[in-house]
DNA sequence: TTGTTCGTACGAAAATTTTCCTACCTTTAG
DNA sequence: CTAAAGGTAGGAAAATTTTCGTACGAACAA
């Protein structure tokens, strides 16, 4: 033993069934599992069952139970988690600055033409304020 | 066994020790044993060691053995890598949308107004371009 | 009724990541 | 020379994460 963490820290595999709850909403096993299939690589559906309870006990994640087939939901909104991951990511990589990992964004080839725009559109909209 | 990856995909320890080597170059185990002890950690010098030495059979480090005290640096670029890894990141969390991340970024209260400014001033010169 | 399908619970194995003990070599102070 | 300090190598244990087999109940079709 060692963890008696309160943070809300999703590993690897648990950051990808938040992925889906956020894309499709509340779900079943069955749905996050055929999700993971499908889009991700493939997994029997006891072991997403297994991760989804886990998931509960570490209070990332709440059901409902009335039903059978229990529905699942992220404990946490959306944003709060994405945020929250997001500044560790730029604390750890970028040492806080959120202007270094803009520079490497903007440097990325990935980074389409269009996004460029929208993050024109998007800093114009702050110089307004 | 299960994994023949060629990805660059360091662990979270292994980025600890990464993020030494960037800040302050090639270094001794001992060097980087002690900046994660001060800066992050109680950790072994053993445990170093060994990860170091993982992250060399991992080709995630290289190494000078030409001297007693091995000196270690990064196998690629620091820029290559974090770019690799904010690009895993866009990708996952947000869809791929670099604007959905600056969103995000900007509304975080954590962005200082320095950081802000600085932000502007980025993209004022992308768009003289 | 019966058996097939679909659900949850639970334990344990497998895989991965992290930690550290032990052995042994080299350098250096005395 | 000898002891202490500091280095690497390697194996194995510990901790964590991930996967899945088995048991068993509920729903449903025949």
């Amino acid at each position: 033993m060692k963890q008696e963490n309160n943070a809300i820290e999703p590993t690897r595999s648990e950051l990808e069934i938040l992925q889906v709850l956020w894309e499709y909403g509340p779900s079943t096993v069955r749905f996050v599992n055929d999700r993971l299939n499908e889009e991700k690589r493939a997994v029997q559906y006891t072991s997403t069952l297994k991760l989804m309870q886990i998931m509960v006990d570490k209070a990332l994640l709440t059901r409902d139970e009335s039903q059978m087939k229990h529905i699942y939901r992220p404990a946490a909104e959306e944003q709060q988690t994405k945020g929250f991951l997001l500044e560790r990511f730029v604390e750890t990589m970028y040492k806080g600055s959120a202007s270094s990992l803009m520079m490497q964004l903007l440097g990325n080839k990935k980074t389409s033409k269009k996004e460029l725009e929208a993050i024109r559109e998007l800093v114009k909209k702050l110089d307004k304020k």
